[in-house]
RNA sequence: UGGGGCAUGGUGCAAUGGCAGCACAGCGGACUUUGAAUCCGUUGAUCCAGGUUCGAAUCCUGGUGCCCCGGCCA
């Protein structure tokens, strides 16, 4: 849609990049998403990815995935391809620059020798909870450890056979050697190597010594000429260090800037509570689509359009913010209301008996998939004698302004027919069970030659042809717009929306919808956009909600 | 006086010393074979106090509020 996206558009990331292609800092750009493979990507990584290569890409330069993999205890494979067919799906090619920190252990293991020899770094025998007692306190100084001191060989020697496997884990570390004094905690003589006798996802066993966060980061950065290394803002007091790190060793030296993730209202962002939401079962999975996870958003027929919309609609900046999900459904909306076609489904259906309606009659209208478009795509869809229209769509004792179907009235079969009810059938209990209705042959089509208004419009399905389908509607997964908001002693589980998923079993679907692929967005009209589940089969349809339509109407009836 | 960062309508983002604007939400109306979409209209904001300036959301000073940092996680 919109030629502009938040990567042409001016921000304060682009205004640092025009500042240093002006100062001549650097000659051109380029980014990297350095995602963990700890687990699934979510819509705040999405903001991420398109401002990685949707920045470099605006500047003629270029992105390279590149997976942080230094931690072998909470990393696995599952997720380095989940995360690759995700960032694929939203649309974005990082073409053969596909990389993972693990690629330079060699390299990392190199510069730490560099920097023991520039005695910049020791090995230092504290345990974590001396290092602890070490480090000080947020306004109180710390310590030097009394192994700061050793010498260059002693180093050497030391930081060798920690490679070679000779000691525990945690026995040993590499620190930097800084400042235990720093007001900035990550200055204070910060661990780069630490021992952990673990299978790594690339290197197996090759290695049980792997670099921290901080150390290979900014190294993986300068190594693949980053340019523009773009995080997130608790890294802004890491960035001393990454640039001390990167000085030290004299090396190639990316800029690092930082930028507010995203928050949604009525969803959390952190993979650790994703994690619990799946592992304590509130979700069927990290592709439930009520989960924020791309996975589960493509599940729930999202497009990658809409996702980059969104991205591009809330812009950047370095205010904490929490986005309001509405505005994500309208973004939504307005993609899915130019791709879906239209179609007919009855959710929760009432039948309807046309009497003067010939028994052994049927005939096919011919209906646009995109009604207000000219060249637009037709199906034929089936018409008889007994139709299902949507419960909802009658009332025995209708309030002012409900202009639907009532005893009595008469409404437009969508593309149909004319009909008025004549009857309403009951059970024992008095709930309405079938109606009774006449059509007017005249007004075939859905317009009469007298030209009289009808005010209510319904869609039907006819019940002879009609698909039985399972359909998932679906709410906010948590009720308030703050999860996080509960009692003293609470979780944010507790704010679980216990209607999040609400399941229809038998609701009746026009005979097209039988050909409709996974993911393929289609409007079940005046109701909202739907998609068959991957789950779904030939004679087992299952199709999920992505989003409702605006509704005007419930909004009337809740205002009252 | 630990350090770092951020404050613009209800929400998110612009305005880079010169008329505070856009989107969403809200409200009102038009249109309608989707109570959708579309179209028109409209309510509503510069954290506070001083200062500089012809002129301050923007610069200066002092406050206030919120977020992040004491993993051998990233």
């Amino acid at each position: 849609m919109s030629e502009e996206n938040s990567a042409t558009r001016s921000n304060f990331i682009t205004d640092i990049i025009d500042e240093h292609l002006e100062n001549g800092r650097f000659d051109h750009v380029h980014t990297r998403f350095p995602p963990e493979p700890n687990g699934y990507l979510h819509i705040g990584h999405a903001k991420s990815i398109c401002l990685n290569f949707g920045i470099a890409e605006a500047y003629g330069g270029k992105t390279n995935l590149r997976f942080d993999d230094t931690n072998p205890t909470k990393e696995e494979v599952e997720y380095v391809e989940s995360i690759q067919e995700d960032i694929r799906w939203l649309g974005f090619d990082w073409e053969d620059r596909l990389f993972f920190a693990s690629d330079y252990f060699d390299a990392f293991y190199e510069y730490a020798i560099q920097l023991i020899k520039q005695d910049a770094a020791y090995v230092c025998d504290l345990s974590a909870d001396e290092l602890r007692q070490y480090r000080g306190t947020l306004t109180e100084p710390g310590k030097n450890s009394p192994y700061r001191d050793r010498s260059v060989e002693e180093n050497l020697d030391l930081f060798e056979r920690m490679k070679n496997g000779e000691f525990p884990d945690g026995s040993k570390t590499l620190r930097a050697r800084i400042d235990m004094s720093s007001p900035n905690l990550n200055m204070r003589d910060p661990v780069l190597y630490r021992i952990l006798h673990a299978d790594h996802h690339n290197t197996g066993d090759k290695w049980c010594i792997y670099p921290m966060y901080d150390y290979a980061h900014g190294l993986s950065d300068s190594l693949e000429h980053i340019t523009h290394s773009i995080c997130t803002l608790e890294f802004e007091d890491h960035r001393p260090l990454y640039d001390w790190i990167l000085d030290q060793l004299d090396v190639f030296h990316p800029q690092q800037i930082e930028f507010a993730r995203l928050n949604l209202t009525h969803t959390v962002m952190s993979k650790r509570k994703l994690l619990q939401l799946v592992r304590e079962g509130f979700v069927s999975g990290w592709d439930d689509p009520r989960m924020p996870t791309l996975s589960g958003m493509r599940r729930r027929g999202y497009t990658p359009q809409a996702i980059r919309n969104f991205v591009d609609v809330v812009g950047v900046s370095k205010a904490n913010s929490i986005v309001d999900v509405e505005l994500l459904e309208h973004v939504l909306r307005d993609d899915l209301n130019e791709r879906a076609r239209r179609v007919m489904a009855v959710l929760e259906p009432l039948r309807v008996i046309i009497d003067n309606y010939p028994e052994e009659q049927e005939e096919a209208f011919e209906i646009p998939y995109f009604p207000y478009q000219d060249d637009s795509p037709i199906r034929q869809v089936p018409f008889s004698k007994e139709i299902f229209i949507e419960r909802t769509d009658f009332m025995e004792d209708p309030p002012k302004k409900f202009y639907r179907l009532a005893p009595g009235r008469e409404v437009r079969l969508m593309n149909a027919y004319y009909i008025t009810c004549t009857e309403v059938v009951k059970d024992d209990d008095g709930n309405v069970v079938e109606l009774h209705a006449e059509y007017d042959p005249e007004s075939r089509g859905g317009m009469s030659p007298d030209g009289r208004k009808v005010r209510g419009t319904l869609h039907w399905v006819s019940a002879r042809h009609a698909l039985s389908a399972e359909l998932r509607l679906y709410d906010y997964l948590f009720s308030k717009a703050d999860p996080y908001e509960v009692p003293e002693g609470g979780d944010f589980t507790d704010n679980v929306n216990p209607e999040s998923l609400q399941v229809l079993s038998d609701a009746k679907l026009e005979p097209s919808l039988k050909e409709a692929g996974v993911y393929e967005p289609f409007q079940f009209m005046r109701q909202g956009y739907f998609c068959a589940d991957a789950d779904s089969a030939p004679g087992a349809l299952i199709f999920n909600r992505t989003i409702s339509l605006v509704d005007t109407w419930a909004k009337m009836q809740r205002g009252n």
